[in-house]
DNA sequence: CGACTCCGCTATTGTTTGCGTAGCAATTGT
DNA sequence: ACAATTGCTACGCAAACAATAGCGGAGTCG
């Protein structure tokens, strides 16, 4: 498995600077769409994989065990996953990325519907 | 290739949702990366290259293409890429995003440097 | 013209990652 | 005991990515 941490080589990332490896642990399949779907609370694995297009459950453990690892995001006992505190700052700081889709979105259809 | 509009099926989203469009043309294998590295101006694609840890052309082509569909880069000839009007406003929506790095950097070495 | 340089981009080949299906052990509820 | 659900894994196959080399085109300068 592969860790992504802050202030350690990471896939592609030769720099160590903090937001290279998080560039790099978001760009990965998934990993964006999993914070997004525990937007709203608990979720457990499956439920996460309903949400998420029904995503195949090797990578998504695969992803599920970067973000625990990065410290993103929880697993507890009977309830499933959920952002940490950490996450839901993550989240938050690309909140923005909503509204920016909506306008993507009309000035893509307005270019070349 | 592979084209990410809002409003049309893309891989793995089935919704159509813009969101769900952008966080899986985002989620890509440098897409992040790339958006990031043109923060300050024009690069050719080659120094885009270098800039990210010398990436294989093969998937920054591939990258850039797609970017470029969505209308989120542009290429001028003699100038290299640069972000449109609508990548920057896409960069300043994840701009944040620089400073969570570093939250998340000083939390994650706390738990276990 | 001809050689040189840099541009965006592609061909090829081998490895890595992700996908899809099925199923595991453990736990909970009936 | 039984079925249902939990997190998670094995396996075979397809797609994505990586690494190297090189293409044609456009400028530059002799």
């Amino acid at each position: 498995m592969v860790e992504a941490r802050p202030r350690r080589t990471v896939r592609g990332s030769r720099t160590g600077r903090p937001v290279m490896a998080l560039l790099d642990l978001l760009g990965r399949r998934w990993a964006l769409r999993v914070i997004w779907e525990l937007r709203d609370g608990w979720l457990t694995s499956r439920q996460l994989r309903e949400a998420c297009d029904d995503v195949s459950p090797t990578v998504l453990q695969s992803r599920l065990s970067e973000l625990r690892a990065a410290g993103l995001i929880a697993l507890e006992h009977r309830h499933g996953y959920a952002l940490t505190p950490l996450g839901r700052d993550l989240l938050d700081s690309f909140l923005p990325l909503h509204d920016f889709a909506e306008r993507w979105a009309a000035e893509a259809l307005a270019e070349q519907g």
